[in-house]
DNA sequence: CGGGTTTGACCGGCGC
DNA sequence: GCGCCGGTCAAACCCG
């Protein structure tokens, strides 16, 4: 099969720098192009077609290319503002500011019903992006300040999948993080939104030119899914299901930093797995 | 003491 | 209508 989606990984190729890097570039780029937006403005109309249903994967087969990505992924995108205020985005003093009840209970309630109309109303969600990771660890280090606000048993899964909101209060970017079901060893990270601000941690001293004009798009980066996904790796319980993949995996070779732990998902594993379900 | 995590409860959506 | 499930809240707790 042909590898429909050369471009990026022939500037990757081209330019030294790792993957990691390359996306950063892109993220210091004059058009503040960050990861997600990057993997977001792939076939940007089919995508917000989709973005309501469900996120696309990017499989990304070691921690430590998570760790390197500890640079903006979920940038600034004055774009999506637009999009976030057509979400009817209630202004929390408003809503709360319609009586103050003496009795606790009763507040605490009304609160909590308000919050519902609210999320409600919120109907709209957010852009969202989903990942795979290979780590052990399952909150990876991005860059932003996380807040674990919740967790919940997965149906079909025996890992849980944890909530995290962005703790900067201006910005409402969500992410979910669990488990694959069927490997332990992958943590399907979903992004949710679009961060107003800049990375609280300062960029890495050493960070490359920009490299490629041309962002990469979703489809470029969702090359690095191709062993993986073949095998429908999601398996059931995860909630992120728009796989895709290409069968051929990118020319990398191991002499590019991380790239070299952008490995071939290995398919006998899989089997493996397989064999004992 | 402030910030983050845990955890049980609540709510809405959805399928039956 | 009911039950299941995902998502969220918030009090309690933990930790540096």
């Amino acid at each position: 099969m042909e590898d429909p989606f050369p471009s990026f990984w022939d500037h990757y190729a081209s330019s030294g720098c790792t993957l990691a890097e390359m996306l950063n570039c892109a993220d210091e780029k004059s058009n503040s192009l960050g990861f997600m937006e990057l993997l977001n403005m792939h076939d940007s109309a089919a995508f917000k077609e989709e973005e309501e249903e469900e996120p696309s994967i990017v499989y990304y087969s070691n921690s430590k290319l998570q760790e390197s990505l500890n640079a903006p992924q979920t940038p600034n995108c004055s774009s999506i503002s637009s999009e976030s205020s057509d979400r009817g985005v209630i202004n929390k003093e408003e809503e709360d500011g319609e009586g103050e009840e003496d009795d606790n209970d009763q507040k605490k309630k009304t609160s909590k019903q308000l919050k519902a109309k609210k999320t409600n109303q919120k109907k709209k969600r957010e852009q969202r992006f989903a990942f795979m990771t290979k780590s052990e660890v399952d909150h990876l280090e991005d860059g932003y300040r996380w807040r674990k606000y919740g967790q919940k048993a997965v149906k079909n899964s025996p890992f849980p999948r944890s909530y995290y909101r962005c703790t900067n209060p201006a910005c409402n970017v969500k992410k979910r993080v669990e488990r694959s079901c069927t490997d332990p060893t992958i943590v399907v990270t979903t992004y949710e939104g679009q961060h107003t601000h800049p990375s609280p941690q300062p960029q890495r001293p050493h960070a490359p030119p920009p490299v490629f004009s041309a962002a990469p798009s979703l489809a470029n980066i969702q090359l690095m899914n191709y062993s993986l996904l073949v095998n429908g790796y999601m398996g059931g319980g995860g909630g992120a299901q728009q796989l895709s993949f290409c069968s051929q995996p990118p020319a990398l070779t191991a002499s590019n930093g991380l790239l070299q732990d952008i490995v071939p998902w290995p398919a006998a594993k899989i089997e493996e797995e397989e064999e004992e379900q």
